[in-house]
DNA sequence: TCAGATAGGTGACAAATGTAACTTGCCAGT
DNA sequence: ACTGGCAAGTTACATTTGTCACCTATCTGA
């Protein structure tokens, strides 16, 4: 039985959905609530598997629901419900971890089916939405021309390079990366020098830049 | 009619691809190609709407193949279709402007259901690689911590002052933006130091990491 | 063993960056 | 007509950053 709980402003669909979901096999409905703060407080004693979610509501908005929930119960799976596709929502819901996003227009089979993929951990997208993360990924192409680091050139960085590297895109000053390895300052500076001229780049900056664009600073170090 | 052309190097998978599309209301297969080199001279030569395209093939990789397809022929639609979610691929194909990533599993159905989604302009993740492309926007909210800006303050920021983030996370010096927006480098210095003490941040290079990672280096300044 | 590479370091310098205090000109509101 | 506020500019200064030439120790392969 997947405990789902309900979160939705507008009554009517509030109620259609609870009678859409109303004794269908492996689903339960333990709750419902009118706003993000009910929300909050319900969860705490309900303790939902999957959350049906409207992203626009009043008192505390969807997005910052989310992003609370997430914090103190990572495990709970939300899936965003939204009348129409409000661009400014899409990417901060799926940035604070929700799991789906689809729109209100939804038939009850695909609703089913979207808990139990999201309950066993994966993810869905409503094809519309899809339409603007793959947006959202050739933006980021174009935005490769910002910083244009030779691809081949990245091999050729030693570990440590590659750590100042991360150091940068975290955006320490010289001083704070002498700290955290244990070198003097004027060697972490010929070191880079040495990434500058072997990125082709021109200054700290935009190796940060680079750093965060290619999800360097993520990345665990370990050549 | 939507003409689709099929690129795959596995012979099997190619002929099964085609008897599954064969005869299927409004689609019409135009010709299949066993690599990326191929596919380019085909594609000049027919010009199709939607292209089926494997993204492990000798020769030329789906991913550089489709780089260099979008760059002639933008309009055309491309459905990456994938034995198994190939990590590295999944991203670099989403840049490149694939408009489906979808795995060799799909049912007939299903398949000309999306062919015909991206034919009109739609878009199409599979569930399970759908869990990646959310997991990448879960890490960019982690990378939150990073450089940490006060929210309200960025309601505060003028539009100039936006606009010079925005360049500073393009790696440009004082200099260069010197030049774009029509002030003295003098200025810009101040409005760089009102930003720094708005945000709360150090020095330029936070400035960039901030920008890249909001998105504001991608977005339109209107206000 | 010896030449050469490699990792780390120094010091001096030029350029870029950030800060602060002050000026100028313009406009809106009273 | 006066005043406050704002956008833009100027100047001077302290700091940070990047470059370069050169030093030292350690190790490695012929």
């Amino acid at each position: 039985m997947i405990k789902v709980l309900i979160v939705e402003d507008q009554e009517i669909i509030r109620q259609s959905l609870e009678i859409m979901l109303h004794n269908k096999a492996g689903i339960q409905i333990i709750g419902t609530a009118e706003n993000g703060k009910q929300a909050i407080k319900l969860i705490k004693k309900l303790v939902p598997d999957v959350i049906l979610m409207d992203i626009r509501m009043p008192e505390m908005d969807g997005v910052q629901c989310i992003e609370i929930i997430k914090e103190t119960f990572p495990k709970i799976k939300i899936i965003v419900l939204t009348t129409f596709d409000d661009d400014e929502y899409v990417f901060n819901a799926l940035k604070n971890g929700a799991s789906g996003y689809l729109l209100k227009g939804i038939s009850v089979k695909e609703l089913v089916e979207a808990i139990k993929i999201v309950y066993g951990g994966g993810a869905l997208i409503n094809p519309n939405i899809a339409v603007k993360v793959f947006k959202f990924f050739s933006q980021m192409a174009n935005a490769d021309y910002i910083v244009n680091v030779a691809k081949g050139a990245v091999k050729d960085l030693s570990k440590n390079e590659l750590r100042i590297i991360q150091f940068i895109g975290m955006g320490m000053s010289n001083k704070e990366i002498t700290e955290k390895l244990k070198f003097s300052e004027g060697t972490i500076r010929n070191y880079i020098s040495s990434i500058l001229s072997k990125l082709n780049l021109r200054d700290r900056t935009q190796i940060a830049i680079y750093a965060v664009q290619s999800g360097l600073t993520m990345k665990e170090v370990s050549n």
